[in-house]
DNA sequence: AACCGGATTTATAACGTTTTAATTCACTCA
DNA sequence: TGAGTGAATTAAAACGTTATAAATCCGGTT
């Protein structure tokens, strides 16, 4: 009971510590020094102290098979990451804000690819039969997502990047898109632009359609032109954006006001406006989502907004977290409104 | 023994697959079928193959959380992957390559922040201590880094991005940064360069060493001027970088050719010539590594050598496989040399 | 008829934890 | 005194797997 061996600083000798090497050690039983250092207060005080000095000392950790063996919880949380596409960055933020939020809880985070041409509910489905993970994240989200669907069925927690549109409340963090879209033919507008252009993801992406309506409502409302391009979207690949671009540009009334949602859009919009003679704030003007600072170090510079994906990252760990603690979906979601104050981002360091 | 349930033809009923419930259905014991499922040669054939049927028709997955703590073995591979920097797209590209060669192998990759400011080292020792890993993949790998020479003390599978200077060889994937900095060198004097600039990581890194090396060595065979630039280095903040830059090109003679080692500086050192008034391609060129397409999409265009990080992530988690498999070492290396034939990586999208 | 040996199979212990259902113990109360 | 009470502790089972050591079977010897 009293310790008589104050030599071990961290490492215990030979063997790791385990809950009966700590119950030889303080004369507890096994059940007893569990329950101490779960701090279950029919445990005495006293003991409880002994117990967590003693575990302290020896450096114990309890063994993560054991326990999830025993309990059926994993202390997993998975992340299905789609490993075709992505706006610049956006990996990088996102998943530096997961693992930023659950470092210290005990959480490990466990990523596994989602490819979107594939069936994205396999993943799901095994996770689920296995149970590999206490938890889901996932991006990408479909208006009725089948993934949604499983998982509400099953009772399993998940946040999803992106809202759906059924009617059962589920865990969500989402970009107010539609506000963007909003915001950026205003923008446009302001500047005199009346032939608005945008390019937008699959159309199975929820997100798709908030922008779609944002897009089109606004320029209504302003009473300009406006086009979506046809035949590409959002992830095509560049060639194939900026073909459509320059097919666009060839017509008579070619589009002065460009809309991207994403980095690699707006990269080849300027490109394309370069490659056919057009220049930026005189025969064009375009408005811009980043994830990225990319931007500030471009030239010309463009309008940006920023989506904070470190942020979002983050926040969907919290709410994962509070929802794996059963605390009520209905309760757990979180909108990221674009910083229109903080447009451009503005860097101070040019001349 | 003879199955007169043919009526499940994936789920179970109700309760999940087990050996227990795999020995009940064929009649023999749980180790056989353990030892069946194993493919134990000491097994009967046909054993075996009744064995093998029920587990599949009864859809049997071993459970990890059993099996890792009877053996030990996690079946799980660790990347330490730094939250702070990335050169543009690096997370996303490396970790799919990852992803994509772990996928069926039955290991999953676990993701934990490497925060160079922080103590390195801690991360390592937390999953030697607690066997939380059978294998562990990082990057941005110092000379003599700490965590190379604990894991190899511990004979521990790993896999470095980049070389170390330990004389004892260990598995590692690395890109031929010295290749590309003399290539870079030659391409610029060639096109009639004689003042060369370069910004350089942090010292720490050994590839830092082999960019220098490479650039001060083939800078001195051309016999032309070049500078490193001090006080800044490819991890500074882009205001910083754009300041050291802007300092540089006031200076009587000014770079006329500059090495980008990262996109952000090459769009950095791109902007501070814009900003102070000098032209790409008359004024002075750049060179620069890239690891992801965006280039193809800036103009002005300039040149760029690929670095493939896909392929980086696909070949560390191919080296590590064969390591946790018991491979010598010093078999396990591979270098990606750049691809100086597809400069540029031409697009042919544009006028 | 007893025995051997190789080929199969099996009972059992163990990995480290949590939890159910006792058990112990010191008191209090009638 | 003897039973009842509540607080503190514990023995033992269980989670699903693998590995050790022992058991069984069977055809072939002696």
């Amino acid at each position: 009971m009293t310790r008589e061996t104050t030599d071990l600083p961290v490492a215990p000798s030979g063997t790791k510590p385990t809950l009966r090497s700590l119950a030889e050690a303080t004369g507890f039983s096994v059940a007893t020094v569990s329950r101490a250092l779960a701090d279950d207060q029919r445990i005495a005080a006293k003991t409880r102290a002994v117990v967590a000095e003693a575990a302290a000392l020896a450096g114990y950790v309890p063994d993560r098979a054991a326990r999830r063996l025993r309990t059926g919880r994993t202390q997993v949380v998975t992340l299905l990451l789609n490993t075709e596409h992505e706006f610049l960055g956006f990996t990088h933020e996102f998943l530096s804000g997961i693992t930023e939020t659950l470092r210290g809880t005990g959480y490990s985070v466990n990523v596994v690819p989602d490819d979107v041409g594939d069936d994205r509910l396999s993943p799901v489905r095994n996770i689920l039969r296995n149970h590999l993970a206490d938890g889901i994240l996932f991006t990408r989200t479909e208006a009725f997502d089948p993934r949604v669907r499983l998982l509400m069925e099953h009772g399993f927690p998940f946040v999803s990047h992106g809202r759906t549109e059924f009617t059962a409340p589920h865990p969500f963090v989402d970009f107010d898109n539609e506000a963007f879209a909003r915001q950026a033919v205003q923008r446009l507008v302001a500047k005199g632009r009346t032939r608005l252009s945008l390019i937008l993801p699959e159309d199975r992406y929820t997100f798709t359609q908030h922008l779609r309506y944002g897009f089109l409502s606004e320029a209504r409302n302003a009473g300009v032109e406006h086009e979506i391009v046809e035949g590409v979207t959002l992830d095509s690949p560049a060639a194939s954006i900026a073909e459509a671009l320059r097919a666009s540009r060839a017509g008579d009334a070619p589009p002065d006001g460009y809309v991207c949602v994403g980095e690699v859009t707006a990269l080849v919009t300027l490109s394309a406006m370069a490659d056919s003679g057009a220049i930026l704030g005189r025969d064009a003007d375009v408005f811009a989502k980043r994830a990225s600072p990319i931007f500030d170090n471009i030239r010309p510079r463009i309008d940006t907004v920023f989506e904070d994906l470190r942020e979002t990252g983050r926040k969907m760990a919290e709410m994962l977290l509070r929802r794996m603690q059963g605390e009520d979906p209905a309760e757990l979601s979180h909108m990221l409104v674009p910083d229109f104050e903080r447009l451009h981002h503005s860097d101070e360091t040019q001349g």
